[in-house]
DNA sequence: TTGCATAACTTGTATATACATGTTATACTT
DNA sequence: AAGTATAACATGTATATACAAGTTATGCAA
């Protein structure tokens, strides 16, 4: 069966995209959305709490539900995205370089990154984002060898996203991201066109399975004129 | 009558950070959760959802829920966190100046900011903070007026936000922020210790309320070197 | 011993009901 | 006319039940 919730928290938020329910307008009631969808009130509910989690509308006690114009900072780039999602839906004329791509016994450094045993094996694959003709992302994979066998190369130029979602069939679960500003290392200086930057903004992520296993970790380094990072926050209960 | 749910969460986020559950540990399951604190099923699992969504485990359909590791990346500083509570968590040597506090009718930049009518007042603060005797964020906070009537000096070295949510009596909803980076400007410099960095990292938020009203505009410039975002991110469904 | 079906767990989805609590418009009272 | 009580409606919390579906241990059969 088709999740009841799911289906109806994406065609509100369809809704809410094609602007039947324009910024700051309120949403049908609970109830009438009941009606309109043959469901329980529990079920809209979960749906509108999605929406709520991720920054489409704000629930008001008493009154309904009022649309949030999430367009202010543009997209949000947060949650889990491919560099290839981001691209289609920016529209952006862009590239993808593998720089390195290599099966490798795990030393001390990644070992403690991927928290793997000792003599685990691993996948380093190294890439450069080319955007408009410009190298300006570098990122630096490390998958661990277990969880995924086979990387091949062509590949590493298209989705690995894809490949890991669709072939091996691994559900991406959750990820730990850290944003930091670096001084430029060598490779920054080899394989970005930093014309002069002398800071790359790092975005470090580990990122884990559906079951809680960890089975990646990302650097992925910016020319800070070409990094942004939108959020939505709830206030913490 | 206090919140169950919100009660229950607040127990197991304890029990957590006092390792009763350590890391990779499992959690009790929710039928045995509803014995241990005499409640519904339903009201556990509202708990549970909050724990999962703010990165404390991971649910595992069939298994159980599993503790994540929060340390590996340290706390997260994503949400809507004051520099004063962080702060107080770091038990940092900090201080706080203001640099100019005024309340001015606001400009096409400002309204534009806040989306606030034509000859609108607002309150504009701008504040300097120290860590370890080292300028290294300026902040630039602009506040609604209508919403925020008085805004005493005093208050601006402390915490604003508590003056808000205490005093003042409002409820901050959410926020959406955006991180980029630019070149300083003047004020950067002069207000700064930047020490030949040639960037700041910016953090610009839009904060609401929680009917969903608008009512301040902050604008957070680091120093790049002592800036760090930690986020955690869910799989959108 | 090995393999497999099954039972006994786990969490996920959907529904229903009751009442609490906040908001707003209505109608009544002063 | 102004203020106030009230009714109608909104969302929030708590509980119960039923079944779906994934995981694991048990025990039987080959």
């Amino acid at each position: 069966m088709q999740k009841k919730y799911l289906t109806i928290y994406h065609d509100l938020v369809k809704n809410i995209q094609t602007n039947v329910w324009p910024t700051a307008s309120m949403l049908p009631s609970e109830k009438e959305l009941t009606i309109t969808y043959d469901t329980s009130r529990e079920t809209i509910r979960k749906a509108l709490n999605l929406l709520a989690q991720n920054g489409y509308i704000q629930k008001i006690r008493g009154k309904g539900s009022i649309v949030i114009d999430r367009k202010k900072l543009s997209f949000p780039v947060s949650g889990i995205t491919s560099f290839k999602e981001l691209a289609n839906n920016l529209q952006l004329d862009t590239k993808t370089s593998v720089v390195n791509l290599e099966y490798i016994t795990a030393t001390d450094q990644v070992r403690s990154l991927l928290e793997v045993e000792e003599q685990e094996d691993a996948w380093k694959v190294c890439r450069v984002r080319t955007i408009d003709g410009v190298r300006v992302i570098l990122d630096k994979d490390y998958f661990v060898g277990e969880i995924v066998p086979k990387l091949p190369a062509n590949i590493c130029e298209e989705s690995i996203y894809e490949y890991i979602e669709g072939e091996i069939g691994l559900t991406i679960g959750f990820a730990q991201k850290e944003i930091i500003v670096e001084e430029p290392t060598e490779e920054d200086k080899v394989f970005l066109d930093l014309e002069g930057f002398s800071n790359v903004v790092v975005i470090k992520s580990l990122i884990y399975l559906e079951d809680a296993r960890l089975f990646q970790y990302t650097e992925s380094r910016h020319r800070p004129d070409r990094f942004r990072f939108v959020d939505f926050a709830r206030r913490i209960k």
